[in-house]
DNA sequence: AGGTGTCGTTGATGTAGATCAATCACCGGA
DNA sequence: TCCGGTGATTGATCTACATCAACGACACCT
């Protein structure tokens, strides 16, 4: 429970009670948590694991909304329906509760609702800041700042670190970023040829941080 | 104050205190309500006209995250600075509540709290369907499923009708769908060629909504 | 009325990234 | 061991949209 985003706006005894109404849940690989359209019952929490969220079109083209991490929250909508399809990028742990349930017991703990408020806000962000990139960077603009972006991500829960796990395939960063396959494996090599990256199996070494920086278009 | 949209989350009591918290704005066009970066003292809420929200990259390119209309709420953010700017397109007037006293207010009230997650929630919602536009629709599809899309918030607060007014310039819009300026009235023009629209100035009038949504990719 | 600035539109041309296609590495199963 | 499937990479070609350029319609000022 301690990876509980959340938590830190409860106490013991909420903490326990809160755990009562939790279900834990396994996920495999490729495993859907939950599909666009459907009806919502539930909220998770990511305990372990990377999920995609994604939606997509009549035409089967596909938009990856973002990567959820241990401590993100997944489900939190404001209509009954999912907006967006998730699903397990490798084996998932996740904490589920229903959504009426959690309702309830958030419903008088004033210190738990700002505590969501405050991760919907970074989750808008978050969001604002992808927007910028989908529709004003260069495809190697792209690439460098969802770099960049992932691995602060990863440690700001601690995951940081010299190698940079990338669990998801090149079509997942394609069609998270809004370019093709073959657009982010060129972009990927033409770094590694640069000395910005070291490319391996499931993951990169970023050798040249300030270098990766600037192809963001973070810095001028 | 009817028009604030978390108004319904409060009895007449709260209503009264609530404005006592109140500074009412007016703003000209092209007024800036607050820019990127500055330190965020005040939430404000939009009473009447049309905000446009955006950031900017260092060389000026400029991302519209999008419009903010009457009912809408600004500056809700989980850092001390505000992620982006806003200004306004043509007159408009804001509620203006510091920070700190409406925290103070929201506290302990977890019915308006749970207002604001839904507002959060809805926002979120949007933000995510504009990233489906930005990363995979062309760019008949993003300003097909733009004008879809401004005309039922329009009717969502109220102000449906037969013509769709476009406060914002054409290059807001490009600014807005990751187009240029040039793309964007092609683009219109080829949809007023084909009985799709009506353009005038300020406006336009969707004369096929059918034939409009079908291009804007919601429907197979 | 003439001058100046902004906005929208249209045309000609260029290019970033898509599409099409082939190859290679890897893995799990027969 | 061979074989089929999937993912990553690289090359050749194509195209949707950007870029560059020009012009017309207004609005505002003097």
């Amino acid at each position: 429970m301690r990876s509980f985003a959340i938590c830190g706006a409860l106490d013991t005894t909420e903490l326990h009670e809160l755990a009562q109404l939790t279900r834990h849940v396994c996920l495999e690989s490729e495993a859907t948590v939950f599909a666009q359209a459907n009806i919502a019952t539930s909220f998770f929490n990511v305990h372990e694991g990377t999920l995609r969220q994604y939606k997509l079109l009549p035409d089967s083209r596909r938009q990856i909304l973002g990567f959820a991490l241990p401590g993100d929250f997944l489900g939190l909508s404001s209509v009954p329906q999912h907006e967006f399809s998730a699903d397990a990028i490798g084996r998932v742990a996740l904490c589920q509760f229903s959504k009426e349930s959690f309702a309830t017991f958030a419903e008088n703990r004033p210190r738990l609702l700002c505590r969501i408020i405050e991760m919907a806000g970074r989750e808008l962000a978050r969001a604002q800041e992808h927007m910028v990139s989908l529709g004003r960077r260069s495809a190697e603009e792209k690439v460098a700042s969802f770099l960049i972006g992932w691995r602060d991500r990863l440690s700001g829960i601690g995951r940081g670190g010299e190698i940079l796990p990338l669990p998801m395939r090149r079509l997942d960063i394609a069609d998270h970023l809004g370019l093709t396959v073959e657009t982010v494996s060129r972009t990927f090599s033409k770094f590694e040829r640069n000395g910005v990256i070291q490319i391996f199996a499931g993951s990169v070494v970023l050798l040249d941080v300030p270098r990766a920086e600037t192809l963001s278009g973070i810095v001028d």
